[in-house]
DNA sequence: ACAATACATTGACGATAGTCGATGCAATGA
DNA sequence: TCATTGCATCGACTATCGTCAATGTATTGT
């Protein structure tokens, strides 16, 4: 299980709008990092994948096909956006299931307000 | 002045929230590279200095001491977010001022929704 | 014309990120 | 117990990023 940092990586436990006040090196870092999970293609379209699915979950193994990565970079990706607590990672069996963390994107909208 | 990409980079005139909707290629490159200008501290802080500071302009010779960086990489993230669209660049005598495009981080803002 | 100022650009460096083949590991089924 | 399957990790490679000293380029005042 991803160890989920939230006193670091919670926009909510952390910071006012961007707009409203100057941020703080700290607020910064974790920001930062968090829009980092965003700052790839793949990863946009992985997370719009299990959006727009119809389904809470999403199997990782449906995800190779529609990215056009090999499977350790696919891999790789999800463990980023796992670990920006943007998506949670659940394995049963054989099988890993993702689904989002509407909370994380709608405290990283607040940010940008 | 800079070029104002907007067919490419102005997510208004792109595309759906990113939970409603599958990404395509170009989509994607496009958001990614404007969250990318979000990925990095000294730029989320000189952005928010520039929104806090109370005043619609900020003059680029304010941003190097809180920025705690040199020069030149400060004229370098300046630069990077002039490109991304979040502000404007306009030079006045020796001085350039930065303002704010609000409808920018606002845009950014609603493909998170 | 000349010096001074404010900012941009260049060039170089170490650090980090994206990628994939090879391999490791846990779960399943025979 | 053993082969198979699904995913993670490792190792290596290239590309890009953040950084700053040095230098370039306008603009201003004398």
């Amino acid at each position: 299980m991803a160890v989920r940092k939230i006193s670091l990586l919670d926009p909510i436990a952390c910071c006012a709008p961007v707009r409203a006040d100057v941020l703080d090196e700290e607020q910064a870092v974790m920001l930062a990092s968090s829009f980092a999970a965003l700052a790839d293609p793949i990863r946009l379209r992985l997370l719009s994948f299990i959006a727009a699915s119809g389904n809470d979950e999403v199997c990782a193994c449906d995800l190779l096909e529609p990215s056009g990565r090999s499977q350790p970079t696919v891999s790789h990706h999800m463990k980023i956006l796992v670990d920006a607590g943007l998506i949670e990672r659940d394995k049963r069996g054989l099988w890993v299931w993702y689904r989002l963390v509407p909370s994380r994107l709608d405290a990283l909208r607040s940010v940008l307000g």
